[in-house]
DNA sequence: CCCAAAATGTGGTTTAAACAACATACATGT
DNA sequence: ACATGTATGTTGTTTAAACCACATTTTGGG
């Protein structure tokens, strides 16, 4: 098992290598290995681990009993899934397929949450280090229904360049997306946002020009 | 400051009261009340604190800068609002605002995640609360985000379907909703959305009466 | 059982998003 | 500067969702 750079990832931070080894003992972490396109969790199933991902890639996805497969999201290395399946031992609703030949980490964490007699510091830390990958999935995950909650292109995007205007604490700021990824993200058609973008910009509501945005407010 | 019951409650569940007593001090809670319409929150904000509804209800929402309002969601009485903000202390993206006169427990969780020489039961307990609680709105977020993610009615509808089937593991199941609720949950408009339905079951895909729905398929 | 209200379904129309085909602008390497 | 590939924008067409008005079914109270 080479874990070779485990104590700098997000879910063992922080950690001595002797807590480490604790850690890793009590979560009877375990290496497998994947090839490409080997299913890696079936959904239906129930799982008690987290995957983290320590070489390669893994796509979540839907695949339907009429046989549509629909890919939700990609997982590379030194990210992390399954964690609120495992926590909250919930059925999956998805299935997680090695994108290439890859090598996972599996930690049983499910035991995590029960009452214990005694605490440790190392528990300590992996709790807090579960819960930090847990929020920020939750602020990505958030973030998303939020923008997607407009039934509009327009809507989408006022909602977008409005959250991106409050995090920057400014009118004007630039996107972290060109066209296509903007279109992927808000779940519109790329051409069709470009249409709607430069009419927002022909009634004076924006100006922009690749990924530079200004927000104008009308008096 | 009437906390009677919060020892039933998510946050502080399986503490004991001398436990409850020092984590409520660690946390600075603190108690405060709103009238109906009350921005409790304001975008753009950073805050360190989780609000616990007392009593009474919040609503999450959104409003840019061009004056458009959208409400996100409902808090409701023993749920939790703003944990991810507060713990990655992020900017808020939304205005928190009372839907009525209500009470708020604001605790001061932005330190939990800290270095600290020494732990004691009620942290630990804590942390595994507020972990709970995080996964759930995951589950929720990523359940909507899943079903969503289809630009299409029966996309959309198949999502979900086949998703309950897979929780209930069984073709034939009930849903937690009308009609209206839906077509809300879906993002998707109400009559439309019978329409898709009744095409759907016309091409034998599946069957249903009211919200009990059996999925075939064909061969 | 009857009535009223609520939930669900249907047909027709309008609207806007998706899609396709192509034009233009921009970036990069030579 | 040129050529090439990529990103972005435009125009026109098709398609499907939203919308509207109303029919039908279901539900719950009296």
């Amino acid at each position: 098992m080479n874990l070779e750079g485990i104590e700098k990832s997000r879910l063992f931070q922080g950690m001595t290598a002797k807590e480490l080894s604790s850690c890793l003992d009590f979560l009877c972490a375990k290496e497998k290995r994947f090839r490409k396109d080997d299913v890696i969790l079936h959904a239906g199933e129930q799982t008690s681990k987290i995957g983290m991902v320590l070489s390669g890639s893994v796509t979540v996805e839907s695949n339907d009993i009429w046989g549509n497969r629909t890919v939700l999201s990609h997982v590379g290395k030194n990210q992390y899934f399954a964690e609120t399946y495992a926590l909250l031992g919930e059925v999956l609703l998805v299935d997680v397929r090695a994108n290439e030949e890859s090598r996972i980490l599996f930690c049983n964490i499910k035991n995590l949450l029960e009452d214990s007699k005694k605490s440790s510091p190392w528990k300590e830390k992996l709790l807090k280090n579960i819960l930090i990958i847990s929020s920020q999935k939750n602020l990505i995950l958030s973030g998303r229904s939020f923008y997607t909650s407009s039934k509009s292109c327009r809507g989408r995007l006022l909602s977008y360049l409005n959250a991106i205007a409050l995090q920057s604490d400014s009118r004007e700021f630039d996107i972290p997306f060109n066209r296509q990824q903007l279109a992927d993200y808000l779940n519109l058609e790329r051409t069709n946002m470009s249409k709607e973008l430069s009419r927002m910009q022909d009634e004076g509501l924006i100006e922009y020009r690749k990924s530079h945005f200004k927000l104008l407010v009308s008096r």
